[in-house]
DNA sequence: ACTGAAAGACGTCGAAT
DNA sequence: ATTCGACGTCTTTCAGT
């Protein structure tokens, strides 16, 4: 088990901000050559610290302007209903973030629609659709004050 | 006032899924050359389409095991008071992400620490800190489902 | 607004230390 | 494990349609 350094966590902390950033620019800011940062950057990928590379979208500009978190409480608790619901829950597409949480709800779905319509559209037509659901309650989001990707490390 | 069209919306799908596709890629999947693919993503950069190009961590590899959603209301709610609030939350490097919501609390948090230990000093020494905070709720995710960067478009 | 090609920058790899 | 240098590929630009 390979386990990152200081310089690796260097690096990560650049990538999850700005993963434009070219190797040259690391290499300065490490004080290294453009090989090994290379090679660290593979490292790390590999071993399956860096999962993925992606552009951040602006949700407003294309419309998507609610956000509305949905506790979810399950009517039974078996393996295979719970299971089921995850299946369900996944595959939709409005569902960006979904959690198995503690209190009295089983599930927290973070849900990106275009408006309140476009939700109540969702519950009735995609929530509706999923069995077992026991109870659901939304709470709507008014105003986004911070939203990062980045892990704090 | 810039819309992206159908092709542009594609190239948008592609690049939140992997911002590591070449242009020659993007090229095929859209039936065209590299210019005007070229030419599209940098008009969608300059008009806020593409707010940012990040990699994505493996929380639990780094050591960040917890995650809490912290709800949160304030004694108060005057102005001076809530935008205190949002300048100290938003500078709490484990607040990943801070909602302004409906409901009972005014704020839901989305905390990233690396276990309970650290979760109680986060509440002590950094929500602590923090002024006009009436009471707290926190619930602890058990299991990620799912996560997703990606706006349904 | 797109094509095709050319120029330049960057990622990538091998030899050497 | 790092440096240097060379190669190949991609981004970026420009003339032409």
């Amino acid at each position: 088990m390979y386990t990152p350094d200081d310089i690796d966590l260097k690096l990560l902390r650049q990538l999850q901000k700005n993963a434009n950033i070219t190797i040259k620019e690391l290499a300065n800011l490490t004080n290294l050559s453009n090989t090994p940062v290379h090679e660290r950057i593979k490292k790390l990928e590999r071993n399956g610290y860096i999962k993925q590379q992606v552009v951040l979208l602006n949700r407003n500009l294309l419309g998507k302007k609610l956000i509305v978190f949905c506790n979810v409480k399950l009517k039974e608790h078996t393996k295979e209903i719970g299971n089921r619901f995850v299946k369900d829950i996944t595959s939709l597409k409005q569902v960006t973030e979904c959690y198995n949480i503690s209190g009295d709800f089983d599930f927290l779905l973070k849900v990106m629609v275009d408006d309140m319509e476009a939700y109540q559209d969702f519950v009735l037509n995609d929530l509706g659709k999923v069995k077992n659901i026991g109870s659901a309650h939304s709470t709507f989001v008014m105003g986004e004050i911070k939203y990062s990707t980045e892990i704090p490390i």
